[in-house]
RNA sequence: GCCCCCAUUGUCUAGUGGCCCAGGACGUGGCCCUCUCAAGGCCAAAACUCGGGUUCGAAUCCCGAUGGGGGCACCA
């Protein structure tokens, strides 16, 4: 059985490569593990797997912390943080590595391979012709250990190979799907070490998962053909194996396919992206973004699915964990995150809203920004929706079209004899309060035998320069009466310029 | 080509033999509210891939087909 919620505390670990930016699969994966962390007063893990020196990108290691942090997820353990288990940068335990490696050798578990990358080529063509699967051919098992052992130490250029078991099959079994059974014929003679001295993957990763104590190894479904090889490896060191939980994989949009270099590139065009760092820039919340990547293939019940990262630590679980792949829906995650932008206090909406509008050239002030947040609230998608909608609060002057302000069903001159009514009932108002805004400028509407729509329209254009705003005598009373008047007289003036 | 995984509305999913002529959410359409736009409320359309079993009874169990996905590197 699975040991979960309520359980005993775990010790999981998030590994990514430094090679580029943190996707929202690897979002999703440290969030789970982080969640079952601190659900079971366990340990959170910060492995960085460089072992590959020619994918590793400068900076990828420093954007990767800022964005786990972004999003909230922190850890007990890590080559920043440091811990018990250092270090936690497999680059520096290459000499670890090669210990393993070369005790599986000394024990007739694993062997030296001289074989160039172009025999190996040749070895796969002859398979495919065959029909038969990409494995490699076992050449460089038949030479004699002692042999090996003199090549090796005169400096012949080779890799160390896992021997796996030719015969019989191995049953490993994975949280999510039960038991998988594999016929070892099917399986490769892994590499182990590299002939540049570094590991791969199958090697560090289980040396490391094992003298970390991890418990649970939570990981991508990609990973789920390596999974025999990995128990053997295990099973070969004599130690016990983790928890294997693999995740789903990520469809793009469209549920054809997974998502590519070229998807993510069209992406952008419409607003989303797959980046996390993207969705920070895109004006996404973190609150949002986790509670969308949460449910991508976890779910909590039937009807509740607004959750925040302490209702996340409380309830996720393993168990109700989706093993099929599943499409990504970023409409969803719009969703989500107006729900969560909702969900925000005044202060609190105002301080993040800040520096979308000093990036988009605006000087706000923060009691100002504070008394637009609740009228913001509502209408907002993504954060950077904002400076669209109401930068008119922080420009010193509004350039209306002057079309614009001819209201439905009226003529230039009609509108602009509605606009000076309004501005005479609006200068003669002892202040711009909606309480004392308001009730006079209906009474006016009546009195002109229109429609709010006409007049307020007419009104909203002279102040706002925008066709849509947030309410209209909420903005006015935040924008203050002389500069509401001045803005009114203006469109007064542009109405008398048309024909 | 070989191996592995998966399969409920357009999408994410609930559902573990009778409570399901299938529930929720996003999206879509309509209505209400309304100074614009949102938000909110109400309503609607929309699915168990197919074929065989097992069983009194199957979305749920088994087999097969089909479809989708992943993997087959001295990358992770």
């Amino acid at each position: 059985m699975t040991q979960t919620s309520s359980n005993r505390p775990v010790r999981v670990r998030f590994a990514p490569s430094p090679t580029g930016h943190a996707h929202m699969g690897s979002g999703r994966t440290a969030l789970y593990d982080f969640l079952l962390a601190r659900q079971t007063g366990g340990q959170l893990i910060l492995r960085i797997e460089d072992t590959d020196r020619k994918r590793y990108v400068e900076g990828a290691e420093q954007e990767l912390y800022d964005t786990m942090h972004w999003l909230g997820i922190q850890w007990d353990e890590g080559p920043d943080v440091g811990g018990p288990y250092a270090p936690y940068r497999q680059s520096d335990c290459t000499a670890l590595y090669q210990e393993h490696a070369d005790q599986l050798v000394k024990e007739g578990k694993a062997y030296p391979c001289f074989c160039t990358s172009q025999e190996l080529e040749e070895g796969r063509q002859l398979a495919i012709k065959n029909k038969l699967p990409f494995v490699y051919s076992g050449k460089c098992r038949l030479i004699d250990p002692a042999e090996a052992q003199r090549r090796v130490q005169a400096g012949e250029r080779h890799v160390i190979r896992f021997k796996t078991p030719k015969e019989g099959s191995i049953t490993v079994r994975d949280v999510l799907r039960g038991e998988i059974t594999v016929e070892n014929a099917h399986l490769d003679d892994t590499v182990l070490l590299k002939s540049d001295g570094f590991a791969t993957y199958h090697l560090a990763a289980m040396v490391d998962d094992h003298r970390m104590r991890i418990t649970h190894v939570i990981r991508g479904s990609e990973w789920l053909p390596s999974l025999p090889i990995h128990a053997h490896i295990i099973r070969a060191f004599g130690w016990d194996e983790p928890e294997w939980v693999h995740l789903s994989v990520f469809l793009k949009p469209s549920g054809k396919g997974k998502m590519s270099k070229r998807e993510s590139a069209d992406l952008i065009k419409d607003g989303y992206s797959i980046f996390i760092k993207d969705l920070a820039e895109l004006g996404y919340t973190p609150e949002g973004v986790v509670n969308w990547m949460a449910l991508m293939g976890w779910s909590y019940d039937d009807h509740t699915e607004f959750f925040n990262m302490s209702d996340l630590i409380e309830k996720f679980s393993l168990e109700k964990l989706n093993p099929s792949p599943a499409a990504i829906n970023f409409t969803k995650l719009d969703h989500f995150n107006g729900l969560h932008i909702r969900a925000l206090m005044d202060i609190d909406l105002a301080a993040r809203l800040r520096p979308y509008f000093v990036s988009a050239g605006y000087t706000p002030d923060d009691a100002t920004l504070v008394r637009m947040a609740p009228l913001l609230r509502e209408r907002l998608t993504v954060l950077t929706d904002a400076p669209e909608l109401a930068g008119f609060f922080f420009k010193e002057d509004v350039h209306p079209e002057a079309a614009d302000l001819v209201a439905k069903g009226l003529t230039a001159a009609q509108s602009a004899e509605v606009a000076r009514r309004c501005l005479a009932v609006l200068s003669a108002l002892p202040d711009m309060r909606l309480e004392t805004a308001e009730p006079p400028m209906r009474e006016l509407v009546e009195e002109l035998a229109l429609t709010p729509a006409q007049v307020f329209g007419i009104l909203r254009i002279a102040v706002t320069a925008q066709k849509v705003s947030p309410p209209l005598f909420e903005s006015m009373e935040i924008i203050g009466q002389a500069t509401v008047l001045k803005r009114v007289q203006r469109a007064i003036q542009l109405l008398e310029t048309l024909p």
